[in-house]
DNA sequence: CGCATTTACTTGCTCAGTCAAGTTAAAGCT
DNA sequence: AGCTTTAACTTGACTGAGCAAGTAAATGCG
């Protein structure tokens, strides 16, 4: 298996690395300037409201909503309150299951969020499709899903749930 | 021009964005957790280090440093106190001008770099390099490199430092 | 040469995110 | 039914980053 190569990076593969590192450092402010100067919203917050607005009553239990979001149930959890807070998103109790809580898109929040629809858009044509062709756009698409492909099979890695490493389960003292 | 279409994704453009907002999100902790986990550094430390051990004396300006880094100077006088706390890095005075300081990195942070560095780039390999193709990695820098630029070109773009938006210069009350 | 401006940082405040430790509810086992 | 596990959050302590304001040295210019 030709797997643990020379610990070097190859020229072009610095050239590479190089200019998605810029990528990777640079976007997220890019993103989410125009939300939080425009609607005091975060790029992650926006998904949020996204996810609700999709949703059937507009409304998801909370652990979905991390899953959807990509988030740990503990950020989630804060940026709820902070969504809540402003009177965008409310908790309501789960009726079919006492141990999850439902996150509830109000009307204001989905106000704000066809609100805050257009600009992100806008700022997504800008840094993204408008600068690449056609082409470049499905390599992308190729290249993420790879990307994201190998993530997940980094060793400790976890899919978004904060997994207290099981350890050996069952395995108690007696 | 062209310019501000309809504000909506097309399908295509949907799968692009998805796909790669997930690596945006699951990259720089992937990066980041295995050199927290063996050496007590993040990525953008790392990088400070990086950049510190390639150039001349192992010295830099801080101002230069932060443009390496990509890093606004606050961030990066932190992450230098941080270094130099543990350290791996040392501050002096420019002797070429009273304003500046000089980053230099110490013989413990030089080892330390080497140490950290193959993980590292077995990192890389694993999740960037291993899962594309030449010509997509190719595809990955082309990309990488317009979106940048997009970003650059966009309304309130600060370069790295914080510009504290000038107004108009030189209209002062008189 | 003296004074206003600009440059190069540094620091206080605040906020978002993580980890670890709780809490409450459901499931599983016997 | 009772007791241990697991699941679904929540919260406290802590860390890292941003903005705004402050300081000190150099520069510009009249």
């Amino acid at each position: 298996m030709p797997h643990d190569r020379d610990p070097t990076l190859t020229d072009d593969e610095l050239d590479t690395w190089s200019a998605f590192a810029t990528v990777l450092e640079w976007l997220p402010p890019a993103l989410d300037a125009p939300l939080a100067a425009g609607f005091e919203l975060t790029h992650f917050e926006y998904g949020l409201l996204y996810a609700l607005a999709d949703a059937p009553e507009r409304t998801l239990r909370l652990s979905v909503l991390a899953d959807y979001a990509n988030s740990s149930l503990t950020r989630l959890s804060r940026a709820v309150s902070r969504l809540e807070a402003r009177g965008w998103v409310r908790r309501e109790p789960d009726p079919s299951d006492g141990r999850s809580t439902l996150a509830v898109l109000t009307l204001e929040g989905l106000t704000r969020f066809d609100d805050a629809t257009p600009a992100h858009l806008a700022t997504l044509q800008q840094v993204i499709f408008d600068p690449l062709t056609k082409a470049q756009q499905r390599q992308l698409t190729q290249i993420s899903r790879r990307i994201a492909t190998a993530i997940r099979q980094q060793p400790g890695w976890q899919p978004t749930a904060n997994a207290p490493a099981p350890g050996r389960a069952g395995e108690s003292s007696a």
